[in-house]
DNA sequence: CTGAAAGCGCTTACAG
DNA sequence: CTGAAAGCGCTTACAG
């Protein structure tokens, strides 16, 4: 059944049945109904594909992420799709499993116009091939903010959120403080390390290289840089953390080491996935605003889309500093009374 | 850029490019490379919905899952997408965040021609309308399994699995084993129950309806389904708990109560997603084959796709009981022996 | 308010 | 092995 077939059944052209659809207001009330009793009756649906060439606008979105079975991600992607679908348009899910490679691939999509844009969870790729990607398609970077790169971004401030996350630990009177930091290939590590650096040095702790450790984002790693921190000769009294899965494998390392959290040693993680709020201790970390990060993308993306650019826009969201237990909010006031 | 523009410059027909690129064997060793000489420095990318158009398939498939945040499903996903790429298909989400509207909207992409073929890994439509529509369009349902649905399908047997896992309780002494159900309108909820119901009633144990509760499939609803049987005259010694949050939702809610798992109340969970291995104690669970589901729902569509027809085949997986320390092993041997 | 006609960029059956 | 031509199902500028 095609529009023709509708058009005859209901003894009008094609175009009248075309505008019935798209443009009803243009359609004279009767034949606008007489058309739809038509449409109704034989259960048309207009083939989405011819439209799309016709019109040149497919109404996909490409979302590349690396890692589907992330909480993290998963949950910035359901933002993303629920303004999407409320607005038209489908997802197609990009799956890079961490490869830049398929990265690569996906992004191939747009240059065959099977998506009207991009959003990008993860950006390994250079600045330059982002920033010409962006003079090219309609694109947000989200998630990961890269310093002096010209493409609209939505994501928190990772630096002073790091600060802020170390700084919580310091004032709680720990100057031993380490970080376990992401994969150091990506800005988002960076960043943390950075706010991490910048809260040790402006309260004039002394940074020791072996208290930073780089980890890979999954539980285990979490746990073997905690063991290697615990087995330094001073160990530190307090650790931040790139994100919870590395936090709670630093938890469970400390457990396995005899010791306690927050007790022995103090922990910040980062994100705030559901888990942190499962596990025990229940963890200190930084709340990314997930599902209002992917919103605020795909707002982005559709006034790009749609033509109301709005230069290179960068939009930062707010943070928050969740107090769990695991950096022992009371054993640390006693702490900083003691260094008084 | 199209491919008239290339053709001009190679100075050969439309269609010869177009052969070029779709059935290179048919075309003469010089002019291919000619052809694709003037396809490399001009950077050409063919249309790919104008091939669509033209070839009415789109090769993008449709997947619908209830709840994209999920650890389960999200890797289930992963198995789907990493075939579908792996095969020349792109995947749209289709999230319908539980609602039973929004799997419908969905499924309106397919009459649209927007997608080849729909993989379900939810199916709260009745089993008519899904017979149905698995007669217009390439359809496979995955995890669920709907008895005498003439649907393909991939998942593992609920029934059974759910039977062995409330056997392992009833093996290691319980006899007083709770149920904490699913969403009962599901269609998994129910088979698990009826597994647990043939378990205890295969070993004369009476099932005591109390002993029977309807969660949400969240950590918090296991929580309050456990405070509701721990408050029970006569409390339960195992639970058999429909899906791993609740499990760990049930493991919270005994500590709780100043009791403890296993020595108090043995645990067994489903699913083993990712979280299970690391929450405290282990979780004994289920383990599903999520991303061999993935994986082998995808095969399944793709032969439905390209015409291989199996007679709507259904693919039933080898789940496998994982041991952790929830159900307490040795102390359950100890009370096996007491009995004796 | 409505219709006739052109055309979006490809692929493929047909002819040579 | 190659080209000319038709046509996939829509939408929209144009004319009336």
């Amino acid at each position: 059944m095609k529009m023709s077939d509708v058009a005859k059944l209901a003894k009008v052209s094609p175009a009248t049945v075309s505008r019935v659809l798209c443009h009803p207001e243009l359609v004279s009330k009767e034949t606008r109904q007489k058309v739809m009793d038509v449409i109704n009756s034989v259960n048309y649906k207009p083939h989405a594909v011819a439209r799309q060439f016709r019109t040149k606008e497919t109404r996909i979105i490409l979302v590349v992420v690396p890692d589907i079975t992330s909480s993290f991600f998963s949950e910035v992607l359901r933002g993303i799709e629920h303004i999407a679908v409320t607005s038209g348009y489908q997802v197609i899910l990009g799956d890079t499993e961490n490869s830049v490679e398929r990265e690569e691939e996906y992004i191939n999509l747009l240059y065959q116009k099977q998506a009207d844009g991009l959003i990008l969870l993860t950006a390994r790729l250079n600045k330059k091939k982002l920033e010409e990607l962006s003079g090219q398609f309609p694109l947000v970077l989200a998630c990961e903010y890269m310093d002096g790169l010209n493409v609209p971004t939505v994501s928190i401030d990772n630096i002073s959120s790091a600060r802020k996350a170390t700084e919580h630990l310091i004032k709680l009177g720990h100057t031993k403080v380490a970080h376990i930091t992401g994969p150091i290939s990506i800005v988002l590590s960076r960043d943390r390390l950075k706010g991490y650096k910048q809260a040790m040095v402006s309260h004039e702790l002394e940074i020791d290289s072996a208290y930073i450790q780089e980890g890979d984002q999954t539980f285990d790693s979490g746990y073997n840089q905690m063991l290697k921190l615990l087995s330094l000769e001073t160990p530190p009294t307090a650790v931040f953390v790139f994100n919870d899965d590395m936090a709670m494998g630093v938890i469970k390392a400390v457990k396995d080491c005899y010791m306690s959290v927050p007790e022995d040693i103090a922990v910040v993680g980062f994100d705030h996935i559901k888990m942190s709020v499962i596990y025990e201790p229940k963890l200190t970390t930084v709340a990314q605003p997930k599902y209002e990060i992917g919103k605020q993308a795909m707002e982005l993306l559709l006034k790009q889309i749609t033509g109301q650019l709005m230069n290179k826009k960068k939009i930062v969201l707010k943070d928050e500093l969740i107090i769990g237990a695991s950096c022992g909010q009371n054993s640390a006031t006693t702490r900083t009374l003691e260094k008084i």
